[in-house]
DNA sequence: CTGAAAGCGCTAACAC
DNA sequence: GTGTTAGCGCTTTCAG
């Protein structure tokens, strides 16, 4: 079909191997007379040459192409917009890089190493890697590198996993809502997320917080609602003694706002509203909502770096990167005085990842 | 590196050839006895054996890969949920077909040709393609199907185009302020989007509307806003005549309800907004907008439907596809009369996409 | 039923 | 400086 080496090489007087040292040499074993050089180049134009990456790839057994394993794709749309942060990152690195991006929507469980390792791609990331021990044994034994992403690590990693502080994260809105006042607080999960490792952590974090605050928090402070947060208007009209709600996810917390809006409820005044993950979604939301952010856009470049790095490098220990979080201040959250406040700075809690091993020095 | 298929055909004492025919044979010439078979099987099994997807490529030039050519893919979260929905609905289809897709962030205008004709994909759909000539022809010339999704078709196309009726869809949003009693309307472009085709068609048939209308529309009902709608507030403290405002996207008629928020004025009380591209987002805005749908999933799936036919059946003829837009009646639109609305049912202009060639019949 | 052999287009020693 | 050669792992005639 296409111009092949051979082509030109015919075209132009010379071997193959002319063509393909001055088309693709590199560098320094590139010893051809200028003459047949420009005559090869002249010929490969005229031709309209495009070399054969499959080809090409078949001999190095390089593609520069990274798979990301995405297991909902194709319903971003309808997810946060946190995913879409994620991509971006991922993206971003990898152009960058002069890297493909190829995407895995689902990979079958039983044949994971089989997915990976049919030569497409030099290595992949891996987003909310399943906790299966079986998916995670057959992944440190593939034929590529395999970092996960935004997954929770286990105790004894196989993997190099980049993910954030979630149970930090819901450290802070526990410290907001109680510098503001607040003393009871709801938690909204999810249905169906009962055990997305995300939401428990949060969960875990936030329950922890609480206790150490001494502020109450049982079963009846953890309610689980659908995505659209119908249920608000039963919950509000029950009279809860809640003056926050601390919502596991963008999305949801979105719906809350759009809830309380519809039912009269007055968001910062009768009631403060934080969700997780702060994205560019709680900007558009009125109020704009207080969040807590991962720095998802650096997380997922990091990703893509450890795969470049061992791509180069050769295969490194499994490592454990742990982001802490940050709280974004917006306003949908405000002190029980009922005072609505103004926008305020982010507050960081540190800087840069932090390696699992450093986490509890003082 | 890995196992090949003649390891297996060692393990189980067979030639290549046998173990090729048992594990990938198409059905037909796969005679093969059944003792040999399960003995390859096994070995393939017990050496885990995974075929090697680039050597099966070079061998018969298909990869079941997909090229989406994205230029902004990267800074996807920055922009419109409507790109989203579209990657949604490519891959949707792609999936569901067991394509991969892979993602092109830029390709070179010079060598268009060269990007796509390098082996690593059977066809590509080209979101927003430029509309220079040399790159159109030199894309007509191809290896591989390309189709055009979301741009606007020349008037002698060289390639198949997947597209919505802006135009259209402009006339539908003042048929819609002219029923609800609105006279002047505000057309807010975004800056530095002046020349793209989206929003130029969208220009071009709101005026044409507002012509047949007989509104009064001027270069004064035009401005040129930034994504943040900063300008808002001038704008409305200067005590303009609109009474609406339409702006020619999604994103911007988000700022614009947010401005308007801000700076106290009601919507749709003392202002009605229409955005561009009914996307979710435009359910979490409050209130909710009032936006043209263009049947962005469907369409995305379509283009990629159509390279899959092209695939199967060879090449086909250009042709142009426009998709009908629609108007999703949100909170944001009222009548002048100021009475709030509750929300209606999307109008129909027609069902499915119309070829060219039908428009402009009865 | 089974296997030998010829490539797909390219790279990389290794000779001349 | 340049060409010969041997594959990368697979599919596919074509003989047996």
């Amino acid at each position: 079909m296409g111009v092949t080496l051979k082509d030109v090489a015919e075209a132009a007087g010379v071997s193959i191997t002319a063509v393909s040292k001055v088309l693709h040499g590199s560098g320094k074993s590139v010893r051809i007379a200028k003459e047949t050089e420009t005559a090869i180049r002249e010929a490969a134009h005229r031709l309209q040459y495009v070399p054969n990456s499959v080809a090409r790839s078949l001999r190095t057994s390089r593609t520069r192409t990274i798979g990301l394993v995405f297991e909902n794709f194709g319903s971003l749309s309808e997810g946060p917009m946190y995913y879409v942060l994620m991509l971006d990152g991922v993206a971003q690195e990898l152009f960058r890089n002069h890297y493909r991006l190829t995407i895995l929507a689902e990979v079958s469980h039983k044949h994971v190493g089989g997915a990976l390792s049919d030569g497409r791609m030099d290595g992949a990331i891996w987003c909310k890697l399943p906790m299966e021990e079986e998916v995670l044994t057959q992944l440190a034994q593939s034929r590529i590198p395999v970092v996960a992403l935004n997954t929770e690590a286990p105790t004894n990693p196989l993997l190099t996993y980049v993910s954030c502080d979630n149970e930090g994260g819901a450290r802070l809105v526990v410290e907001h809502f109680y510098a503001l006042g607040h003393r009871r607080v709801l938690y909204v999960m999810e249905t169906g997320e009962d055990d997305t490792p995300d939401a428990t952590a949060r969960l875990r974090g936030f329950r922890r917080a609480c206790q150490e605050a001494c502020l109450p928090f049982t079963e009846d402070d953890i309610v689980f609602w659908d995505r659209d947060a119908s249920q608000f208007a039963d919950w509000w009209r029950s009279g809860p003694p809640h003056t926050g709600v601390f919502a596991w996810n963008e999305r949801v917390a979105g719906a809350v706002l759009r809830r309380a809006h519809e039912s009269g409820v007055h968001v910062p005044g009768d009631l403060s509203v934080v969700g997780f993950d702060s994205t560019p979604f709680c900007e558009t939301t009125s109020p704009p909502l207080t969040a807590v952010r991962q720095p998802i856009l650096e997380m997922a470049k990091h990703a893509a770096r450890i795969l470049f790095e061992s791509l180069d490098n050769g295969p490194d220990e499994p490592r454990v990167f742990t982001y802490p979080c940050t709280l974004d201040v917006r306003g949908s959250t405000a002190p029980t005085s009922m005072v609505r406040r103004t926008r305020r700075k982010p507050v960081e809690t540190s800087n840069g990842p932090v390696l699992d091993a450093e986490r509890g020095n003082p």
